[in-house]
Parts: C-alpha cells; structure tokens; sequence
DNA sequence: CGCATCCTTGATGACACTCAATAATGGTGG
DNA sequence: CCACCATTATTGAGTGTCATCAAGGATGCG
C-alpha cells in the first residue's frame, strides 16, 4: 500500500488528494490544526456544521447519543480519515459527535471553502462521493449485524474489523486502546454483557487480553463466529 | 413542493436532474426502460453492477439478505429515487437486493455511462454526493434506534416515516401496502412480533388496520413511542 | 488513607425469538 | 362453483438471550 510523506495510504486519503499541506498559501486562511487531548470531544451532536476535519494522527470515535449514558459508537478514524463529513447534508447540524481516543491533531477546513472546492475539483468530489457509498454499504452492513447477529457474533466481527482497520503493534496487539465501555457501545451492548463474552471468547482460546490490549489468537475462531447464523 | 412533468419532487430526484427524458438522443443508446411486476428482483445481491436504475412509477424495497429465509428491509424506493447506487463502490458488486412491491417501472443507465456523465456534470455528482450524505444519516439512525430502542418503538417510528415517505391515499391509508412480512424485515423482528406489536397499537387506538392497509390515527401516540427511553 | 471510579460477578426478570397448532385466505383446476 | 392446496394470518406456550440491578473487589488519585 503506497504511503504519501504524510503517513497516510494514498488510496483512501482524501486529505492528500486536496493537498492541504503542499497547496497555494490561499488555503492557509481556511484551515486550521486542532490539537485533542484522549477523550476530548471534538463537536457534538446538535452543533452546528461550520467545516469537515482531516485527522492528522491519532485515533477518534464517531458516536451517536442515546439517553445518558446510552451511546451507540458508528465509527472509529483514524489518520487520514474523515471527520464531521456526516454533518454534510439537508440541515447543517452534526447527527453524531467525534471524541478523541488518544492525543489528536486535526486539521480544520472551513465548510464554505472545502465546498467551493467540491465544485471546482471534480476529482475530489469524485472521491468523496466514493466515500460516502463505501461507508453507506459499511453502515448497511453493520445494521444487519446488528439486527440478526448475537452479542457474541457481533463481538467477534468488531474485533476482526478493528484488527484489520488499525492492525497490530510489535507485540501483536490490536493497534487500539478500547475501553470494554466504548467495545460494548460499538456492539450496541452493555458493558456488563460486553465483559462476558470477552470472557467466553478467552475461554474459547480466540483472544487474549492484558489490560486494554487486544491480541486475535484465532482468527478462523472469530471469523466462524461471525458466519454463525448465516447461510448464504 | 414542485413537481415536474414526470411527477417527480424537483428537489430529490436525480433522474429528472440528469434529464433522461429530454436530453440528446444520444443518451438513449445509454438507457433501457424495464417494467416490473409485483414481487419481481430487479437485481440481487452479489449481481454483478452493470448500471443504476431511476424508478419512474411504482415502489421497491432494497432488501439484505440474511440466512434463508431472514432479511433486513434496508429502504424502500418510490418514483423519482434512484436504486443500485449502493452497488457503486470500490466492489461492483451489489450488497443488497431490490424488489418491486407494485408494479413499476425503472429506467436504467449504464454504469460507464453514468459514470462518465459525473465527471462531466459537476452539479449532478454534487448531487448524488449529497444525496449519500443523507442517506448515511438515515441509515446511522435507523443503526442505533435497532440497538437501542424496543421493537414496539422501531415499529412506531417505521410508520410514521413511511406515512411521511408515502403519504396517504383519500381513504387517510399509507400509501403503500405493506404486508406484516415487510413490516418485520424492516424493523428487524420477527414476523410473530411484529403482528403482536401492532395489536398493541390497535389497542392503544394509534393506529387501525384493514387488510394491508394501515391507517396512522394517533400520531401524537406514536411519536411519544418512538421517544421511549430516549432522554436527550 | 479515604473516596471515587472502574472492574467483576451473580441473580433476576423482561423482552422477544422459536416452535407449534389452528384458522383464514387466496389461487387453481376440475 | 366447489374442492383442494398453498400461502398467510393468528394465537399460545416455552425458552433463551441479554439488560438491569446490586454488591463486592480492584485500582487510582488526591
């Protein structure tokens, strides 16, 4: 996979195809950098939309409330991604808020600027209308996990996509801190139900876990696990 | 709302921005009109993507497949919107299937065509990009109301958008018949729930039902289901 | 050292899925 | 027009999964 000097994979990255960094001076009075410490929110939901952000580094989630302390996590970025995007639409307020998991820099581009933009640069809207049906068909696919899958199955297939999105450290670790609440609110569980089938897939020699570190010892367990229920 | 002379809502359809009816004969070596019966496949998921259709009359239902016998209604389509976008991606390849719910008829378009014509015309790609947009908002919330809310509640909010999608005939019925099937798939339950949930709101006199054909009595009722265990 | 927060585990109950049996409906052919 | 079959509707009973509640243990922090 080609990297650009940035560290981001050229094939996904929309912020190095609009070349933030490498472009006229003009663009520097439409952009700024953010610096997020871990769990620092970035917008809310209900905000208003005034621009889209670029992640430098570091890693967020996307998350949409629900009733106190409910929340359902839609999304994690990391660098290259887009966030805030989702607040593109009819109404300009954010349906989901953006939270930093580790320190974070990123890079702010004003809404009436980046939208300009999109109308001169047919490429980049090319790109982002890709995008935007890749996380549609992504979305789909985790409503139906969602509604026909167990908490297990549904476990197992978070944990293989969060491999495959931030691969493994030296020691073979999810490239991920997730915290059992922001697991469970991936999975649309509770933290409590969360914590057992962690257990289970232990037992089930499928993981191993040390504190917040995630290692798949079995991938073809987990994967199994995902298929359950479903014959094509 | 204005409507143009197919009868389509100038602000959502694609179809009429794009003009295929009025526009150079050329276009017409591009694009075929089929006409479906009720309960047809238009296309089926892991069908290769070969074009995206515009439905000029009739409704659909784009569909997730799921074990058998099991699906997941992922949106239902009526004239003026577009279906097989979701097949556009880095795979072209469907991921979901549609079926006609009446009879309709659809105009496709070559997928190299259509593509073509997005690089061309700008304020039609910044359309289907917004046109994504909204639907990944729909989709997400639909996401989380699966994870969080109760069958009695999705099924609540199910009718009310679709009376808000549909509309009502003179008789005040939505303006779709939907059999108890569809109305399980959609908010992901089961046939036997569904039918129960709805007796619950008959009784709770929000609704009546003859036949196919529901009729939204108490909105008020139903929207206080949907907010259940929902605090913002 | 005391408080607060997070982790861990058990018990309980509700919601919703499954299975099953019967009733209604609709379509088909004789 | 009716008998037949197939599909869809309706209802009940049983069961399992998972959320909720509660309480004790661990960990961190001032």
């Amino acid at each position: 996979m080609k990297k650009d000097k940035h560290g981001c994979d050229l094939n996904t990255c929309l912020m190095c195809r609009l070349c933030l960094k490498d472009w006229l001076p003009a663009i520097e009075a439409h952009r700024t950098n953010y610096v997020l410490n871990k769990g620092q929110l970035l917008f809310s939901e209900h905000d208003a939309v005034t621009g889209i952000y670029f992640i430098y580094s570091g890693k967020m989630k996307v998350h949409k409330h629900w009733s106190k302390d409910k929340e359902l996590i839609v999304r994690f970025a990391k660098s290259g991604d887009i966030v805030g995007h989702r607040g593109i639409g009819t109404e300009l307020v954010y349906p989901v808020s953006a939270t930093a998991l580790e320190p974070t820099t990123v890079c702010y581009v004003e809404l009436s600027f980046f939208k300009s933009t999109l109308k001169v640069n047919n490429e980049l809207l090319y790109e982002l209308m890709m995008f935007y049906a890749r996380e549609l068909q992504e979305s789909e696919k985790k409503m139906r996990n969602l509604a026909h899958m167990s908490v297990k199955g549904r476990i197992a297939t978070a944990l293989s996509m969060l491999q495959e999105k931030f691969g493994t450290n030296k020691e073979g670790h999810i490239n991920l801190q997730l915290s059992r609440q922001d697991l469970a609110s991936y999975t649309g569980t509770t933290y409590e139900t969360a914590f057992r089938m962690m257990n289970e897939l232990i037992n089930d020699n499928a993981v191993e876990v040390s504190g917040k570190n995630i290692r798949i010892i079995n991938q073809e367990k987990l994967h199994k696990l995902s298929q359950e229920h479903m014959e094509e």
